[in-house]
DNA sequence: CCCCGCATTAACCAAATGGTTAAACTTGCA
DNA sequence: TGCAAGTTTAACCATTTGGTTAATGCGGGG
């Protein structure tokens, strides 16, 4: 072939591009075979099947994206600075992954046993999160608000503006570019505003 | 048959059912069938196609979910009350149609042209917040910042929880009731925590 | 040079699914 | 009663799609 690369990764590196953009049910594995260049029985002869394929990807491409933002919010530093640090990351997530969101919560909608499992692997961080954030509240630093719920909300304000970027773009007549403005400013804001939201 | 209500009836609600449960590539027109107790046929006959039968249920659905939120945006009062308003309606609205958040979202991914004709019908409700929002600043009641910017802080806190309503449950350990409580806590907090958000 | 095992392909298969057709049934009315 | 129009159905069709099979290409070791 043209390229060096293994069939095997050019085979993963379509499947995710695929996957990504078209979920598991939208995705074909016609789609796939064209893009890594083969024939859709090669594709067959390395991965057994559609399914296996896909947890190949939806593990590799779920955990390499989350973790990045789960050790933030376990670094020894003020509460506050933990919430900027993870909100930061998952911005910087989302550029170079720009249909994570929107995958993650289809798939989550079609096989939630499946997701569950990769969010049991922020589960040891989460807890240290959910401590600190009691602490604080104790210390009298941020009002009393159950950390559930405070986590939600962190995540809304990161997942929703991609996963509603049809939208958002529309109502702001934004393009591409000054989507992607909006974003940046969004990244701080978001940090900043929830912190404003819970701080005494 | 059993019932008195019209079939074309019949048939509208179980679309609404399947297709909100489903979404429309997911939707199967034989389950439609079934679940409107009728022959695939007859479903044709009804409804030409697919797509057709679709784009009724889309209509209604999303105009009568909406509509009754972005009221709630233009009455005459202060802003806070407009913003407790609005998401106390939000979640009523869901109490109602549980999926219509996660199948609007699928759509929007699948066809946003679609979705952004039904955007449209509040524009202007959100003008007019957005005015509300720019004079409630001059005034100094609240921090400067981009109305577009607070209307996806609040819609975010909204949709999200819903969405990700899988998530949520297993990371705060819920069972169907405990997440209903869980939600009508939220409702009155998030409205809170957005005013706390943004107030001088 | 030939054979063996891995890689690759064209052709094919079976199931699912949206959609059609022609016949049968129902109802209201002349 | 019997016809006509609307309603309902069983059977069928075409396409899409995940998956299989059997044959071919090909490179290295004996």
């Amino acid at each position: 072939m043209a390229t060096d690369i293994s069939t095997e990764e050019r085979i993963l590196d379509a499947a995710r591009s695929v996957f990504l953009r078209k979920g598991m049910v939208g995705a074909r594995m016609q789609e796939v075979a064209d893009e890594a260049g083969i024939n859709k029985a090669l594709l067959h002869y390395y991965f057994r099947n559609k399914q296996q394929l896909f947890e190949q990807v939806f593990c590799v491409c779920g955990q390499r994206a989350m973790q990045g933002m789960w050790v933030e919010l376990t670094q020894e530093r003020p509460l506050f600075d933990n919430i900027r640090a993870f909100v930061a990351a998952f911005h910087e997530a989302m550029v170079r992954e720009p249909h994570f969101p929107h995958f993650m919560l289809n798939e989550l909608q079609r096989d939630p046993q499946h997701l569950l499992k990769l969010v049991d692997l922020g589960k040891g961080a989460r807890e240290q999160f959910f401590k600190q954030v009691k602490a604080a509240q104790q210390r009298g630093e941020i009002i009393a608000i159950e950390p559930l719920q405070l986590m939600v909300n962190m995540m809304a304000w990161c997942w929703f503006p991609h996963v509603a970027s049809p939208v958002v773009r529309h109502v702001g007549g934004m393009d591409q570019k000054a989507f992607k403005l909006f974003l940046q400013e969004r990244s701080s804001l978001a940090a900043e505003l929830i912190i404003r939201s819970i701080q005494r």
